[in-house]
RNA sequence: GCCACCAUAGCUCAGCUGGUAGAGCAGACGAUUCGUAAUCGUCAGGUCAAGGGUUCGAAUCCCUUUGGUGGCUCCA
């Protein structure tokens, strides 16, 4: 404790941690923490800083209590209840349907159904209409213990409620498939004419739903068990409240969330856009979103250069020999573009850029005197994600990684890849990102040699060497079975922008497979050759995710020093045009980002127009500003200074851009 | 990739049950010269995503394709 880490409480982790291991994940969409040993069940996430000097160990026990709380709660059994509720009004519209599980989520519950005919959102308000009559109807809510065989009686038409029994029967799986502990005990739930298999708990009469504090939001197709191999089934989501204040709130919240969208503001401040032309997932920069980028990479050029590393160049197209000593087409096929040939032999555009790093590390002879080698670059590769996986910056299929390679003998490991994992403090105070989670990405059995290279030994040895290397550094971090990349752990961390969109960021990965097949060596102390560990790293994440990420984040309000347009100069009149121009030339001799606005509308639109494109400052010019030779500062929080020189304006934009001040 | 939905001017959207396109903002031009979030006027802008079909007639109905949205799966 006590090393700089920000302690925090644990309370909205299971809530919010959609990303953790489905093995991990109860009805509820909450994960479980039993599968965190104590010692590491440490979360790094916080709606509430604790207070300077108090240090807080979360225990098992307590972070299972805060579980318990919610499931507890009078609004889960709300939602769970209204699931039922919404799954009853659904039948009677489709007879024929098959139901399958409907549990509360954050926010609201969901049910699935396989269903004859499709449903569409346009019969949405039908199903709340009867919902709100089930509930006036005042019925309560039975719960009956039943034997397997009784159950099965009950639901002999059903045939996933079968399956359902199967499991739980078998005292092997839960309604996803997942193994538990102990033998359930089998149970149904009855309100009005409804039947559900269901463990519970519900309220006590449907009447304590509160009908105008629930709505059906959407419909969505869903793989029963979650499975991509299984049916897709048909997901309805509907949000419940306590009360219908809430509900307002909530949707209030989501429009909130639509303003602050990437993809919107993308569009509204000219940072990218997207072409049909040019193709899907393929965003194009305009000069403002390449600035922000350009300052990105100066910054990560900058704290790289300091940390050691050395940058390299590589192409963007190789021969596919590359690839397949690499181990990328036997384990990462399905993610490249597919090749092109030429002259008879085959390229491929590159996903990754390691394979370029490790022939770079491999055109010199090392000594250990070398080591660690690091080499960093901002290359563009490509992965054909599947269409449906995009998603505006966050998911592309062109990509500019903040990519670097660490070659290290394995004493030198534990440094390194803690020297990365304090890279991405940096970074996250930088940018003020308070809210993130380290995940610890392991292999899985089943996938040895077809997701994961095939070397068990290795695996729990270098899995234990990163468990080690963040516990000794008192990182606090939880494990995800079945989440590694094909070569190694990865230490992963999960970030929330302000919309609550979550996704993984920076990612830093360890390499025991690969620099073997390459025959990288180095000659260690006793004048053998030894094979280097390699740590992949991108702690930047790539453009596209890290933009995405910082317009949300800042919802275009970017500070000064990543502000495209840092400067807007506004003459009052066009007497002051001539002024206005001598600022901007000024401006740009002192290496700021500005410009002077002679369009002919008034002052006030030219404020309201800088204004709404989140200039930092602008520099409003009159007469008396001309004749004094000053100018009168407006700020884009709407605060004002006047009469103030323009040399001092200069050191004081310049300053926040050089120490990359967050504020203005 | 899968399920559902959507696609009208640069942007945001209107266009009822089929009769062959409309507004605001942005843009151009002109007028206005104004003290901290929208000055006025004029003009120009669209093969209604693409292709096929039904029809005397399609932005509107049907099919296919492309792109997007909400999810599922996957992921930096």
């Amino acid at each position: 404790m006590g090393n700089g880490w920000p302690r925090y409480r644990p309370t909205e982790i299971f809530r919010c941690c959609k990303k953790l291991p489905r093995c991990a994940r109860d009805e509820s969409g909450w994960h479980r923490v039993k599968f965190l040993a104590p010692e590491r069940a440490r979360f790094l996430f916080n709606p509430i800083p604790l207070p300077k000097g108090e240090e807080v160990e979360v225990k098992e026990a307590e972070m299972a209590e805060q579980h318990e709380r919610y499931e507890d709660s009078q609004l889960y059994r709300i939602r769970h209840s209204a699931a039922h509720v919404m799954a009853q009004a659904v039948l009677e519209t489709i007879p024929e349907a098959k139901y399958t599980i409907g549990p509360p989520i954050e926010n609201g519950f969901y049910y699935d159904f396989d269903l004859p005919t499709p449903l569409t959102e346009e019969d949405l308000p039908q199903i709340e209409k009867r919902m709100r009559q089930i509930i006036a109807g005042g019925h309560d809510f039975e719960k009956k213990v039943l034997s397997a065989e009784e159950a099965r009686q009950v639901f002999k038409d059903q045939p996933y409620k079968l399956e359902l029994i199967d499991g739980l029967e078998q005292g092997g799986f839960d309604e996803y498939g997942n193994p538990l502990e102990e033998k359930p005990e089998i149970s149904i739930y009855q309100h009005d004419a409804f039947v559900d298999l269901c463990r519970g708990p519900h309220v006590e009469n449907t009447r304590q739903i509160n009908p105008s504090a629930i709505k059906l939001m959407s419909v969505a197709g869903a793989y029963w068990r979650g499975d991509e191999n299984n049916k897709m089934l048909t997901r309805v989501y509907g949000t419940a409240w306590n009360k219908p204040d809430e509900l307002k709130e909530y949707l209030r919240m989501l429009e909130e969330a639509k303003k602050r969208d990437h993809r919107k503001l993308g569009k509204d401040l000219d940072i990218f856009v997207f072409d049909d032309e040019v193709g899907p997932g393929l965003p194009l920069w305009l000069p403002n979103g390449a600035i922000i980028a350009n300052e990105l990479e100066v910054l990560a050029r900058e704290l790289e250069t300091e940390a050691g590393y050395q940058q390299v160049l590589t192409p963007h197209v190789t021969k596919e020999d590359l690839f397949i000593r690499s181990g990328h087409l036997p384990y990462y096929a399905e993610s490249m573009y597919p090749p092109m040939e030429l002259e008879g032999v085959k390229y491929y555009v590159k996903p990754m850029n390691c394979p370029m790093h490790h022939k770079i590390f491999d055109a010199r002879p090392h000594s250990y005197r070398d080591l660690p080698i690091r080499l960093a670059e901002y290359g563009t590769c490509y992965r054909y994600e599947k269409s449906g996986e995009l998603f505006g910056l966050m998911r592309v299929r062109s990509m500019q990684m903040n990519d670097a390679h660490i070659y290290c003998s394995e004493e030198q490991f534990e440094d390194e890849f803690m020297g990365v994992i304090d890279l991405y403090k940096k970074y996250f105070d930088l940018f003020e990102i308070e809210k993130y989670v380290m995940r610890l990405s392991l292999y899985g059995k089943d996938g040895l040699g077809k997701k994961y290279v095939d070397n068990e030994r290795l695996w729990l040895k270098t899995e234990d060497m990163v468990r080690r290397a963040m516990t000794n550094g008192n990182v606090p971090f939880v494990e995800a079975q079945n989440e590694a990349a094909f070569y190694g752990p990865k230490i992963d961390v999960q970030i929330w922008s302000a919309v609550g969109r979550e996704f993984t960021l920076a990612t830093n990965q360890v390499d025991f497979a690969v620099p073997e097949r390459f025959n990288l060596s180095f000659v260690n102390k006793n004048g053998e050759d030894e094979t280097p560990l390699c740590i992949h790293r991108a702690p930047l994440s790539t453009h596209e995710r890290m933009i995405g990420f910082l317009l949300e984040h800042y919802a275009g309000s970017f500070p000064v020093w990543l502000s495209p347009e840092q400067v807007r100069v506004i003459p009052i009149t066009d007497e002051q045009n001539e002024y206005a121009l001598k600022l901007e030339a000024q401006l740009k001799e002192a290496g700021i980002r500005g410009r002077a606005d002679m369009g002919s509308e008034r002052m006030n639109a030219k404020i309201r127009n800088a204004q709404l494109f989140k200039v930092p400052y602008m520099l409003v010019v009159g007469n008396n500003e001309m004749e004094s030779g000053t100018v009168s500062l407006r700020v884009r929080d709407g605060s004002q200074q006047n009469d103030l020189q323009v040399s001092d304006f200069i050191v004081r934009v310049a300053e926040k851009v050089k120490t990359r001040s967050g504020t203005l």
